[in-house]
Formats: structure tokens, sequence, C-alpha cells
DNA sequence: TTGACAATTGATTATTAATCCTATTTAATT
DNA sequence: AATTAAATAGGATTAATAATCAATTGTCAA
């Protein structure tokens, strides 16, 4: 199987496994955001979706959203404080943010690894996520706007 | 000067350079922020100057922090899709985010300094900032609530 | 030191995102 | 097919962020 395809008796397993009902809805968030290659946040997807689901409500891909990630099988992108945004990709990989179009561009790096927490941390902290999170201006950003707050207050 | 005490001058020569003007407010919420350990969002802040300043409003101190972060003499702080929070600290540092109670706790590490980041990354971006980040669960959460997302899909 | 000017503020309003509520529907099980 | 607990749609609500604008205030040049 292509690894971007979706399959759902995998998919099914999973749903039953933490004891949540596999209704259509969840199947096409689901797939929905498997296919994504951009981070959306909940809206995007939503959008997406009411091609196929004329009725489906922002409030159910949301609750939706954050119920896959509470099982972990999708994760929350960390970002500057704009609305949520998702990831398909659980393998370890990094991201690179961008402060002008907001793109959140993933990359791999055999280097980092074998990045080493520091035991105090491991020690004290329960650790699920790990990542490199750079911010900058992306090869289409950095020769236009210099930033992208716009505030001047 | 202790590192935590704030060098109004310096500050005043940070905004002349960057034709802001020096007002009250200004100080106020960079004095703040700089003694705050907790990456606090901004109503935070601005409730905390509300007993100096009790007209200051929640906006002002908003459109500050951000301009602060505009000029680089803070930082917007990378979440889950919580309100933005803010970073006084530029030195280089990391992140350990509990999913459980939201803190937000520095770490260091000399080895991590020497991250090399791929060719390639370089190259394509213009990188501002580099962060290792880390999610789950404070030594105090992880014994208590299992997660924080609490939607059930 | 003062006056002019442009930037900044606070109040208000608007917008957007996230969550909550509830009647209805539906998946899973018998 | 009937039962039941879970999930959904849709509207309402809260919260966060942003925009607008008149009044105020820092800055700078005279």
């Amino acid at each position: 199987m292509n690894k971007n395809e979706i399959n759902v008796d995998r998919f099914t397993q999973l749903c039953k496994a933490h004891g949540l009902k596999v209704t259509p809805q969840r199947v096409a968030v689901y797939k929905a955001l498997k296919k994504a290659t951009d981070h959306p946040c909940a809206d995007k997807i939503h959008k997406q979706l009411l091609m196929d689901f004329p009725n489906i409500s922002l409030d159910t891909v949301n609750r939706t959203l954050l119920t896959f990630a509470r099982i972990r099988i999708i994760d929350i992108v960390e970002g500057q404080g704009d609305p949520r945004r998702f990831d398909p990709n659980l393998d370890e990989h990094h991201h690179f943010y961008c402060l002008s179009c907001n793109s959140i561009i993933d990359f791999h790096d055999p280097e980092l690894k074998h990045i080493q927490l520091p035991d105090e941390i491991t020690r004290s902290f329960t650790i699920t996520g790990k990542r490199l999170c750079l911010t900058g201006y992306c090869a289409r950003c950095r020769n236009h706007a210099p930033d992208k707050v716009t505030a001047v207050g």
C-alpha cells in the first residue's frame, strides 16, 4: 500500500481500540488530513469536506481533529498563535515556519535523529514529542515582505 | 547590572533606533515581560499592569507586544493553538511544553548548541530562530491528568 | 521652551477562532 | 429490528485578535 493512501481498516481498528465509533465524518476527516501536506487548520479541512458533506459542521471537524490528537493518531503543530494546525505525520521530523506566509515546511535530517536530551529533562518530564522548530522566511517570502506583524503600536 | 533588571536607557535606545516613541505604557510592558519567566500571554501582562495603570487597555498591551516582537526585542513563543504567548529571553534556549497545564519551561544544553542544520535548509530559507521543542507532561502533571484535550469526538 | 506634527493610546466596533449546548441522528450491539 | 450510548448539526456563546478613530502625547526643530 502506498504510504499516502488511507487504510480504512487500520483506521477502524484504531477507533475501536479507543472506543470510538467509526462515522463517515471521522473517516472523511482522517482521509483529508492524511492527504494534506500543508498542516491545515480545522477550518481548511472543513471547507474541503463541504464539497462531499454539505452538512458537516466545523465543530465536528474540530472535535474530531482534537479527538484524533488525543488518541495520538495525528499531531497538533506548534504555531505562533494563529489558528491551531494539525499534522498527519507522526514520524520524527522537523518544521520550518515562515513568519511571512505562515507555511510550515517539513524537513528531515539523519544527524538530528541523534539529538540527545539532557538527563535532567528526561528524568523530570514525560516527553511525548521532540522537534526542532525553525522560524524565518521561506524562499518565496524572503525577498518580499520583511515581516508579517503589521501592528505599529 | 543584574540580568533581570531593566535598563531603561537601553530600551530607549532600541525604541529610537526603530523610530518608536518611548511611552510609559511601552516601558511598563517591557519591564513586565522582562521580569516574567512563565512566557505570559497578553492578557496576563495586561492584568498585571492594571495595578499600576488603571486605564491601560488590553489592545495597547497586545499591540505593544507585537511591536516588540516585530523589532525583535522579544519573541513570540510557539504554542499549540492557545492564546499567543511571549518570551523575553532572546538567548538560545529550548522549550518544554506541558500538554496538561500548558506551562512552558526553558532548558539549556551545551550539546544542543551545536545542532547543525542541513545545508539545504540554510540555503533555501532565512532562519531567524532555532529551537528544540519538546511536548509532554511536567513533573506535577504526569501523575494526574493523562491529557488535556477533553473533546470526545 | 514652545509649538507643530506624527505616532500612540484607549474606547469602540468588527472579525475570527474555539467552544458549548441541545435536539436529533446514527453506529454498534443484541 | 430494537436499544442505547455516542456523535452530529446548527445555533449560540465566549474569547482572542484586529481595525477604526478621535483624543492625547512624545519628539524634534525652531
